[in-house]
DNA sequence: TCTTTCTCTATAGAAATAGTAGAGATTATA
DNA sequence: TATAATCTCTACTATTTCTATAGAGAAAGA
């Protein structure tokens, strides 16, 4: 049931670029440095954030990561969603990722599990790191 | 966010051994070929399921596995505990696995993720194996 | 041209996942 | 009491996922 680092370091690095939204380019390494992250690893989510246009980049002096969006315009739910797959706890009642498994004859336990799932996904739909910015 | 197939089938199982609660013990072979369920690793599981004290077993013939409680006396929250650890989706709000995590900064965030945990946590605690049983 | 910074692909160690194997212990029953 | 049935226990293993690190290359600016 848990995310993993990846998530979470993605939620990490688009709250960093959020708050800094119009600071212009920041530098990976101030990132990192800010938020504790380690950096190789981060160029790396930053990469997939860009090729899903979450962020964009520029290179060479005075370059590094902007948000491509509005803080307001991202949210929770798809970041999630990109960096760790379905949001639903089995894939029998995920949306996106859906997948059918033995589970899926008990109506009762899917009634349960799809329950969650739309609480969770409504309540990160919801959040956009408009929400999450502290300054 | 996604349970393992250890708690998809441990669920499974003591569904299965809730719907013949009063039919004495069950052989694993029987449980395994009803819910079509790997025999060998559903030994394994219901041995971690014997220690904790939710079945019991008999050897030999006329042996096999039975539940140690009532079905209503079992949550799913329990079980998807036992079987896989933290409900919630960050360690950083869980109850019985917490564990600090960069995360924990971001109060808004957390704020999301707590909520996430405390709907799935009372979801998960309120439903026992009776409501989970269709015969 | 030199420095800075992102880009891209490859690699790798550790842990988790999803099982399988097989000898041993216990129980019922013929 | 022999035998078949069934659970018990430990070890093993293959694959995948997770969590990164490495390093050469490309672009931008001074």
């Amino acid at each position: 049931m848990k995310l993993s680092t990846k998530s979470e370091y993605a939620c990490l690095a688009l709250i960093d670029l959020s708050e800094n939204y119009d600071t212009g380019y920041i530098k990976i390494e101030d990132i990192c440095h800010r938020q504790n992250l380690p950096r190789k690893y981060i160029e790396q989510i930053l990469l997939t954030l860009k090729t899903a246009g979450y962020v964009k980049s520029r290179r060479g002096a005075n370059g590094g990561y902007m948000l491509a969006k509005e803080p307001g315009q991202i949210s929770l739910a798809e970041i999630v969603r990109l960096m760790d797959g379905a949001l639903a706890p089995v894939n029998s009642v995920s949306k996106y990722f859906y997948e059918c498994t033995p589970l899926e004859k008990n109506d009762a336990l899917i009634k349960v599990f799809r329950e969650i799932r739309d609480y969770t996904s409504d309540k990160m739909e919801n959040t956009t790191f408009a929400n999450l910015i502290s300054e």
